[in-house]
DNA sequence: AAAGCGAATGTATAAATATGCATTCACAAA
DNA sequence: TTTGTGAATGCATATTTATACATTCGCTTT
């Protein structure tokens, strides 16, 4: 209903968002339309409007620099949370995310959290997962085949409210 | 001469530079017309132009933000430097392999090792993983779609030097 | 005081960046 | 297979941001 993959198309976005965050963490790029001629030389071929789009959904940051005037920088990976914590008010609280990979999906959650919201998951023992494991803070979701990402998020949806926000 | 400031008016500059960093600090603004009419408000009359320069100034960066698009964000005061952000360097050791199998990934580590070395990796929550689940001596990795497995030991590599000899 | 300097800033505009709209394409549902 | 839907993206353009240039202002040096 709503996949969100194009395999052929998919594998070349996310390869050259993964060619984005290289370039400009190598050298110091201060322009969309630079780096839309680095890419082109990687290869990829793209205008300065998907390269917008692409940085603004890999959050990078567009930052004042001494040598170059500005700069891009793709966020620390760890901290660049908005605020410290948001705290939100779910019946099954503490995902932070889920997101796909084939049938696999792994859904992050706060430290210490997985298991218990694993033991929710396999309480309701929705047919579109097949099984679940968790570690601390992940939990691995193993769906049915035939299965598509929506159908394992409407399932997931029916006891835990708000996760389709949680889609990256 | 070589005198750089004008009693008054750098009075007022100075001034006019905690005032931006206290509004952008306390809320979102996502553009520089927006914040124009913020210091309007706190009695800052200046124009988008001074403003524009203010920020550079300041290394203030706009950053992509969920909720309003863009906003801009004060530097971490420390870090954020160019280059000197190079920081703990304490090589990663305890890893006896790691294989692919599609998306998948295991690697395997001395025991005990899998939960320490896995944080290290979340920490570093490289784009090309999708997330980890760990056991006592051995690590799942879900990498995500359309990236390679050189992708992967690439992005691990960063931060976990001579992983490439590990590969089977 | 007059001249000289350089910082600060506005004006106007260039440059850079974001986005509405239309199109294409792959996948899911029927 | 056919149809429907959302993702991806280019094009054209709106919006936003940076900057060249000119002016003002206060301090410093004759």
């Amino acid at each position: 209903m709503h996949s969100q993959k194009k395999k052929n198309q998919m594998k070349i976005k996310a390869q050259r968002l993964i060619a984005i965050k290289q370039i400009i963490s190598s050298r110091k790029v201060s322009s969309q339309e630079e780096l839309v001629v680095l890419l082109e030389v990687e290869g990829y071929k793209i205008t300065q409007a998907t390269l917008s789009r692409d940085l603004k959904y890999l959050k990078v940051a567009k930052v004042p620099d001494a040598e170059t005037g500005y700069k891009y920088v793709v966020p620390d990976t760890a901290q660049n949370q908005d605020e410290p914590i948001k705290q939100e008010e779910f019946p099954v609280s503490g995902v932070e995310s889920i997101e796909f990979s084939g049938h696999l999906a792994i859904m992050k959650t706060r430290p210490g959290f997985a298991n218990g919201i694993a033991s929710v998951i396999d309480s309701h023992g929705p047919y579109e997962i097949l099984g679940t494991i968790a570690g601390d803070d992940t939990i691995l979701l193993i769906s049915r085949e035939g299965v598509s990402k929506s159908d394992v998020i409407n399932a997931l949806s029916l006891f835990m409210p708000g996760l389709k926000e949680k889609t990256l």
